[in-house]
DNA sequence: ACACTAACCTGCAAGC
DNA sequence: TGCTTGCAGGTTAGTG
């Protein structure tokens, strides 16, 4: 899935095209996702005005007048703009229609994303962590919400209470900047070094975002354009070829069902 | 509280 | 060629 800089990409491709505008109709060809979507959600929201769009970890957030569809891409989501009049492809699950013309699908194969109406609080974000590209996520957080704790580092900074945004491609990319190895006891990594991985899982993120995201297979932007950071990956998806920096091959191992790609030498 | 696993679902690549 | 297996960007529910 989209990580935070795919969603934050998609946030900014598609706000300008439908903020602002009414919705007209919104269709549910296949509402078994992660969650069911909301019974009922096409009846709710037709002739409301969309007002703006947010992204909280990743979530998207689009706010209407009587309330708010919260969206998740899951692994595989994608939301486009495209002309109505072109074919839905396979997998292209919902179907938003707006006043001024605009047409926006959701494409999942895997369906893990997610399409809920709330007139209120979305309560799937009520026990997030902090965004990673603000001054409420930094180095004396990772510090002080390790101690005495036994958990390897990369689960740590991708588990939502800790931190949002972090999945399993920036988390590696953040390490192997930092020099930490994945598997490190999160107890015993020293402030210092958690100023470091900080600093890197922020660099990280804005990189990825100016470039738009990155393409593993399917991602696209809300214009139907790929991302580029996937050129600029130092170890996710670099199991046994040679690290860029000492060309030792990197090693592969599993950490929390997840693989987790680094350099024995340069990451310790 | 913490650490870890299985599960949701489809597509694809690798191996036999 | 075709079958089986394992793995893929996330998150939650359940176990010990």
């Amino acid at each position: 899935m989209p990580e935070l800089p795919e969603v934050e990409t998609t946030l900014r491709g598609i706000e300008p095209h439908i903020a602002g505008a009414e919705i007209e109709q919104l269709i549910v060809y296949n509402g078994s996702l992660r969650w069911p979507v909301t019974e009922g959600i096409s009846e709710i929201v037709k002739g409301q005005r969309l007002l703006s769009l947010t992204r909280r970890a990743k979530y998207l957030l689009l706010h209407l007048e009587q309330g708010s569809m919260m969206v998740h891409l899951g692994m595989s989501g994608s939301l486009r703009l495209v002309d109505k009049n072109i074919e839905r492809r396979k997998h292209d699950h919902i179907e938003m229609h707006m006043s001024n013309g605009a047409c926006l699908r959701y494409h999942d194969p895997r369906r893990f994303g997610a399409w809920l109406w709330s007139e209120g609080e979305h309560h799937q974000l009520d026990h997030l962590g902090p965004e990673p590209l603000t001054d409420d996520f930094s180095d004396k957080r990772l510090f002080d919400l390790s101690r005495r704790r036994k958990v390897a580092v990369k689960p740590f900074i991708m588990d939502n209470k800790t931190v949002v945004g972090v999945g399993n491609i920036y988390a590696s990319e953040a390490l192997f900047r930092s020099g930490i190895r994945p598997d490190s006891e999160v107890g015993k990594i020293s402030q210092q070094r958690y100023k470091v991985l900080a600093g890197h899982i922020k660099d990280v993120l804005h990189a990825a975002i100016e470039q738009g995201g990155t393409t593993l297979r399917d991602f696209v932007n809300g214009n139907g354009e790929p991302g580029y950071f996937q050129q600029t990956l130092a170890v996710y998806g670099r199991g046994g070829e040679p690290c860029i920096n000492c060309e030792k091959p990197l090693r592969e191992i599993r950490l929390g069902q997840r693989s987790s790609v680094f350099c024995t030498r340069c990451q310790r």
